[in-house]
DNA sequence: GGGAATCGCGTTTTT
DNA sequence: CGCGATTCCC
């Protein structure tokens, strides 16, 4: 089927010396690498990206690898942009013709070359999140299925997690009723997806799996194309990413029957990743592939990258110290020639609102040292943490970003519109149909989608094909609305997106509908902005100038192929069709594009502002000064997490990562007592600062030290602003009972079993068990004989003690 | 059909 | 407590 220039590696062109300059040996050596599958262990901050730039940079310019043969898989499209747009300047061909994008983007150019041979039509459509939910629920509700007993999320979940493991509905466990409902739900959803052209973001990766599993001459094609195939973050790959992984590689025993590496028709694997910063376990990733890869590889090479060029030695030392504790690893450490740095320091708030206070007057004063706000971050180890946060610096005034929440192409306008879009591409594409059919309203009631779904499913059409079935007023209101996306169909033929785009907006009524609107305005502005997103799309893109194959001699070499499929087209997103070079429409790509990136989900870019963001968002990013606030047992480590047995060491993970943030100053904090969830919670500090070396450490605290000059005057006076401030933080010190708190009873005496005599506990106060360690009373009820405590025990959890008989004694 | 009241829930998140 | 989703009522 398939013939190929089996051009040998030439001889060695002389590189760039540039190229290798100043990297260390190890990174030299990961560079350089002769071809075989190899591990590369990448420390935080140790160079990750530059080594797997430089390596495809070095292949190239050796003449060891032609861009055609490329393939570098990321997580994210931040990352991937990054790798480009560093290739460009190192290389003089264009990057953007390589194989280089995130594993869901490559799927996606895979089967639009593919589509026939995926059976799927040529403009799929792509669902996100929110569209399989939906789609979810359209098949339990169309099941007839109680909503209670199968929650549409928990089904979503399970279909998403059994494909990244890659089940499909027969290859799941069935035990009971339960598993076995949700077997067909997880199957008539297939088949409403099938039947519907759109695929979810696991069934990118599953379907590219299992076409190149089953198909021979297309898997043997892709792994002769692709010689050398990197990818980044390892650590975070699921089941299914693995094995798809598995299906572009040589396997190694054939790799390993060639007598001459450099002549072998084997690919190789460069895998770059940290086991201590595997923090996605929670999604399905498996650190247990970086330890299968160097198994089933055969893997040689494995190279360390512990040189640290981020953090002083404090912080090093800090991160060290605390991920020595963790068993399950492959072993590394961190060093840096930068010398010790400031120490680590620690503070500890009497609340979480002094915390915030505290937070405030630190962030106030490294902006006045001339450390500029964007180089001051705070991480949290939930989203509920920010608020307080949030609230000290907007009534201080300081400019401030959180990272999370929605993103440009999830907001309700945005996705409204694509509906809109994605119906002009696809009628039959119910989930968009059942988004926008009355929306803005044109009366079509909930009973009238009901009786179209019914008659869908009955006749096994779409929605759209099934208007007919319905007569009277609502038949009439359905049919005006497919009229309408029949007339935006036939009047957008033949325009450019952006003026697509722009009549969609109009005639859809979402603008007038936003017009009205009292709080419309910024949803408009939204609106506005998609089409510019589309015209930056199409700019960057370069559709209908020369969306073609790049020139010849940019990609010519060892690894061209010859079933039409282009070596590199200039604009990505419009993967031509494999056999016939069709490239799909300008929306179709769009709307494609709009699906595998939903663009930036930081608030107000802009003006110089403090960064505020979980540890999970911060990783991959640096600052010079960093936060860690909220270090309180049950909050981090999250106490949700410690259920399972590795949930302590992913936490502990967490911790690392967000340690190795910090470029200059790192400090930590945590609060007596945290607002959660509407009440007052009394926490014992993190574990994890009791893992952290004391020499690395400054406690800002009276406690453990006392305060000297300079940096710690200011810490001091910070520290009594913030536990000064109102009646609600009262005395500040934990000795005393919080004022705002307000249990059944505040003190109790009772007879103490332990100190003989009378022991008087207070809410608030700090006491000690001889099994559970150290606690903090929450609760006090009752007196006498039946006198009970809930305390909180941090790892060992909350407890309710009777008081006669538990043997406590008091900590001051 | 849409606003108001009520319910329920509350790690982490990219594609 | 604060939110989103659902339900209720006009």
């Amino acid at each position: 089927m398939h013939e190929f220039d089996s051009v040998a590696p030439s001889a060695p062109h002389a590189t760039d010396p540039r190229l290798l300059a100043n990297l260390n040996p190890e990174q030299l050596a990961a560079v350089t690498l002769p071809p075989g599958h190899a591990l590369i262990l990448a420390g935080a901050g140790s160079g990750k990206t530059r080594v797997l730039t430089t390596r495809i940079a070095w292949l190239i310019q050796t003449g060891q690898l032609s861009p055609g043969g490329v393939m570098a898989v990321t997580f994210t499209n931040k990352a991937a942009k990054e790798m480009i747009a560093r290739l460009g300047t190192m290389l003089p061909v264009n990057p953007r013709g390589m194989w280089i994008g995130t594993f869901h983007g490559l799927c996606n150019r895979f089967l639009r070359a593919h589509w026939k041979l995926a059976a799927l039509p040529q403009s799929f459509q792509i669902l996100d999140t929110q569209d399989s939910l939906s789609a979810v629920k359209r098949v339990v509700k169309g099941m007839q299925l109680d909503e209670e007993r199968f929650v549409p999320k928990q089904i979503s979940w399970f279909i998403a997690a059994s494909k990244d493991e890659g089940r499909r509905p027969r290859d799941v466990a069935v035990h009971d009723e339960q598993s076995r409902v949700m077997q067909q739900v997880y199957q008539a959803y297939e088949d409403q997806c099938q039947r519907e052209g759109v695929v979810d973001f696991a069934e990118l990766m599953l379907r590219t799996y299992e076409l190149l599993r089953d198909n021979d001459p297309l898997r043997e094609h892709y792994r002769r194309r692709f010689r050398h195939i990197l990818v980044d973050e390892f650590q975070d790959t699921n089941r299914l990413q693995y094995l798809w992984l598995k299906m572009f590689a040589t396997p190694p025993d054939r790799a390993a029957s060639s007598s001459s590496p450099g002549d072998s028709d084997a690919n190789s694997v460069f895998a770059v990743g940290d086991d201590d910063q595997s923090i996605y376990a929670f999604r399905g990733a498996q650190v247990g592939n970086m330890a299968d890869f160097e198994r089933e590889f055969k893997v040689r090479e494995v190279i360390k990258l512990e040189r640290n060029y981020r953090s002083f030695g404090n912080i090093l030392d800090a991160a060290n110290h605390l991920i020595s504790h963790n068993e399950h690893r492959l072993g590394k450490n961190l060093r840096t020639e930068a010398g010790p740095g400031e120490p680590v320091r620690v503070n500890e708030a009497p609340s979480d609102f002094a915390e915030a206070q505290w937070l405030l007057d630190e962030a106030r004063f490294l902006h006045r040292e001339g450390s500029p706000r964007s180089e001051i971050a705070v991480l949290y180890r939930s989203n509920a943490q920010s608020r307080v946060i949030e609230s000290a610096l907007f009534n201080a005034g300081i400019p401030y970003r959180v990272y999370g929440g929605l993103r440009f192409f999830e907001r309700a306008e945005i996705k409204h519109a694509l509906a809109y879009l994605r119906l002009t591409e696809n009628p039959n594409d119910d989930t968009s149909y059942l988004r926008v059919v009355n929306f803005p309203a044109r009366g079509i009631g909930a009973r009238t989608l009901e009786q179209l779904q019914d008659a869908a499913r009955a006749s096994g059409r779409s929605l759209h094909q099934s208007v007919g079935a319905l007569g009277g007023k609502a038949g009439a209101n359905l049919g005006a609305f497919n009229a309408m996306i029949e007339s935006m169909r036939e009047a957008t033929h033949g325009l450019t997106l952006r003026e697509i785009i722009e009549h969609v907006i109009a005639t859809s009524g979402l603008a007038d509908f936003y017009k009205a609107e009292r709080e419309g305005a910024e949803r408009l502005e939204n609106l506005d902005e998609l089409v510019n997103a589309a015209e930056a799309f199409v700019t960057q893109e370069g559709f209908g100038k020369d969306a073609v194959a790049l020139p010849v001699d940019e990609t010519a070499g060892p690894g061209t192929i010859a079933d039409g499929l282009p070596q590199a087209v200039a604009a990505v997103d419009f993967t031509p069709d494999a056999e016939t070079g069709e490239i799909m429409s300008p929306l179709a790509a769009f709307l494609t594009h709009a699906a595998l990136e939903a663009g930036d989900n930081q608030a107000q870019a802009g003006q110089d502002a403090v960064q505020l963001m979980t540890v999970h968002a911060a990783k991959g990013l640096e600052f010079d000064n960093v936060f860690i606030t909220g270090l309180e047992e049950g909050l981090f480590p999250n106490e949700r997490a410690l259920a399972d047995a590795d949930g302590l060491e992913e936490e502990r993970r967490l911790m690392y990562v967000a340690i190795t943030r910090a470029r200059k100053r790192l400090c930590l904090s945590f609060s007596q007592t945290r607002m959660l969830h509407g009440q007052t919670r009394y926490n014992v500090k993190s574990r994890f600062l009791e893992e952290l070396p004391e020499a690395a450490l400054k406690w800002l605290t009276p406690k453990n030290q006392g305060f000297g000059s300079g940096f710690a005057r200011e810490y001091q006076q910070a520290w009594q602003r913030g536990s000064g401030l109102g009646s609600m933080v009262g005395a500040g010190r934990v000795e005393s009972p919080p004022a705002w708190a307000t249990p059944k009873t505040r003190e109790l005496t009772v007879e103490s079993p332990a100190a003989s005599g009378a022991l008087t506990l207070r809410v608030g106060k700090s006491v000690f068990h001889t099994k559970f360690g150290e606690g903090v009373v929450v609760t006090l009820e009752g007196s006498g004989a039946d006198a009970r405590a809930q305390i909180n025990f941090g790892r060992h959890g909350m407890k309710w003690l009777a008081l006669a008989i538990a043997k406590l004694t008091p900590i001051d």
